[in-house]
DNA sequence: TAGTGGTCTAGACCACCGT
DNA sequence: CGGTGGTCTAGACCACTAC
């Protein structure tokens, strides 16, 4: 067997799409006629139309058919570390401060938490070179247990902080990225003298139950950091 | 039939990795064992499974065994559409200067041609409420047939200005994101008095040969835009 | 050799869609 | 009603792994 039906049928079809023969909203020939085409069984031919449905190439009506779906042409895929990105990355970590605090108006609310309750607040330096490079915040909510060893939070990214806690998979993680002019506090920290700009990302981590966990802010020196995306 | 004996099944894992109960590295049970425990035929229940590994649970060995797969903890998702964000969208754009030219050595560079190609080079601004809020520059190889009609470009997004010469669905892209200070001639575009910074976006599309088709890059002010990425 | 996953078949029944 | 996709079965043969 050189390769296997259902992929002869997944690159067919995929070959079809991406040469314009089939178009967004056509029709893909019917699972019997696929049959019929390959001399394959309907499990065989459905297996290959799974792949492309997963790879977002089609998708099916019960009743109907299978369909060429539009392609999604704003989706990118980011991967980002804080201390790892394209052009460069941190080799040195400075703990400023670890603390527990009451949150502010806005930090409860970013939490969804009450005023009373306490959150840990981590402040850290990232430094490549010798050079600060990232002044980076960290708020996570006070649970009983939670291990505070500063060893293990210097160096740790943010998801990391909360291993001890939360099974990794059962986080939801979202970002948000601008840029800002650096205030004076942020431009003693990185060494800014000149007009430089912050590239700002947050990071908020969630239970499944979309609770938040916590909320990172990282500003990084704008010359420091670029972020890229891919799409597939 | 309340729910498919697949979904069951895939319920069931998700649910014993999400609460620690299976860690990643550990082996799922083998696909006889999910036979006898559900009472299903094993197509049954490889179809559970594969939904797993389509979402990233479980990945498999063969003549080994599914095994739980580490989360991918800096992997996030991103829309990107250079007239709309999070916080804002463009609701007017200007159609600053459609020309051909000859590229300079980075252009050249960055598109992979000799600099006696011609490009095609769109810039434009980009309006919120009346003000300028984007100041974007589009490079796009110079095939002939190629309709430049102003009316077509001035509202496109990028992958939209190829979509005349390339099937959308055999387009690759990329990003990167960075912030800078503004230069005289974009504080200019953008009516920028103060030391606000740019977010800045350059959006590169390949075709499926991975030849550049296009180089794009938007100046967005900084108290303008946010962009923002999910995990799952 | 026994156990694992990978591919495949030739049926079946169901729900849904359009005529 | 016939055609479509959705679910499912009870087998089969293969390649790979581990003992």
């Amino acid at each position: 067997m050189v390769s296997p039906v259902y992929l002869r049928i997944v690159e067919d079809i995929k070959k079809k799409i991406n040469s314009a023969e089939l178009k967004p909203g056509d029709t893909v020939p019917s699972e019997k006629a696929l049959c019929d085409e390959y001399g394959a069984s309907r499990m065989t031919v459905r297996k290959g139309l799974a792949v492309l449905a997963n790879e977002g190439y089609i998708y099916s009506i019960p009743g109907k058919g299978n369909f060429v779906r539009k392609p999604e042409l704003n989706k990118y895929t980011i991967y980002y570390d804080e201390k790892n990105n394209s052009i460069n990355s941190v080799d040195q970590t400075k703990l400023l401060e670890v603390n527990i605090i009451m949150p502010d108006e806005k930090l409860a609310s970013d939490l969804q938490i009450t005023k009373n309750k306490n959150v840990i607040m981590i402040r850290r330096l990232f430094y490549t070179d010798g050079a600060p490079v990232a002044y980076d915040v960290k708020y996570l909510l006070y649970q009983k247990g939670m291990p505070i060893v500063e060893k293990e939070i210097e160096h740790a990214t943010f998801p990391e902080m909360l291993s001890k806690k939360v099974p990794l998979f059962a986080l939801k993680k979202e970002l948000v990225i601008y840029s800002a002019v650096p205030g004076d506090d942020i431009k003693r920290y990185l060494n800014i003298y000149d007009g430089l700009a912050l590239l700002v990302v947050e990071q908020k981590l969630y239970n499944t139950e979309n609770k938040p966990m916590g909320l990172g802010i990282t500003y990084y020196r704008g010359d420091y950091i670029k972020l890229q995306g891919i799409s597939e």
